[in-house]
DNA sequence: CCTCATTAGTACGATGTCGCACTAAATATA
DNA sequence: TATATTTAGTGCGACATCGTACTAATGAGG
């Protein structure tokens, strides 16, 4: 008879697909106009990681495909929150620069994101949170490894 | 001077979008021909919570819209996974049963899967997973209330 | 130098996702 | 009963995602 009862793998996989839809949902329902939570995801990281890098680097970060890296950017671009400029050190590539507009409208989308999440503070306090992303980043590190294998 | 640090919410967040990314393509890599993570998310479903739900149930089991349900519903017919009869008690209504193949092609995706997540379980024991699993499950009903309060 | 392989980015096509609008059925209200 | 509202599912259109194939530039090996 076969096991018919889901790995907790599976269930964890799952948990973690369903949170990412309503995360995502959550984000962009506060997010002005056009705006996507991937366009999000590219302001945050520039801010942290900081600017200058390759379209490459970043689509390496968020694990995603160059192309869709490619379309992510060209639509920061559009909405004129990025600006590409050839990389002086190889021609193939660009470097990516935060606009003045980039800045100020990722600042005011990080207020409005937070004012939406408020009631997720409260229930899960930043401790809570610390503790819980040491081991989301190993698991990431691992499949991102796993990927790499492939 | 803003805070350019983002908050550990931000950080989750985007960990979480990117195990969903790594994992599913590492899920699908294992799945024969054209069966995508979403399918196999839906069988599994079936067989956890069982067979003769609606697909308006199945979508918010796993929080997408309607329209996303049917379209990875008539995928599952397609391939002769599952089949839709009337629902008796509502002529507006399906109801969602698997079929003998379906259930194969399961119990093999469960053991094609399983491979692929091998060095992942020696990494990540159960007992680590189960410690996890409590927190994003709270998380999940926490995000999905909050979506229902819009 | 001169191939040849590798790499950064992109155009294109196929497909998954999802909001909107619609139909048909059920339910509430009068 | 008759009408209005709500609900289940779907067709359609817009768009994000991503694999394939391509161009241009770099680097490696002769």
């Amino acid at each position: 008879m076969p096991d018919t009862r889901p790995s907790p793998y599976f269930v964890l996989f799952n948990e973690i697909g369903i949170i990412h839809q309503l995360s995502r949902t959550l984000l962009e329902e506060r997010l002005p106009d056009g705006l996507l939570s991937s366009h999000f995801g590219v302001l945050n990281h520039l801010v942290r990681v900081g600017e200058g890098t390759t379209p490459l680097a970043i689509a390496r970060a968020f694990q995603v495909p160059k192309t869709t890296m490619t379309h992510t950017l060209g639509g920061c671009v559009k909405h004129g929150l990025i600006e590409m400029r050839p990389n002086p050190d190889d021609a193939r590539s660009k470097c990516i620069w935060l606009t003045r507009k980039g800045r100020e409208i990722r600042e005011s989308m990080v207020a409005q994101a937070a004012t939406g999440f408020e009631g997720f503070a409260e229930h899960f306090s930043e401790e809570r949170i610390e503790t819980l992303l040491p081991v989301l980043t190993e698991m990431r590190q691992f499949l991102d490894k796993a990927r790499d294998a492939t």
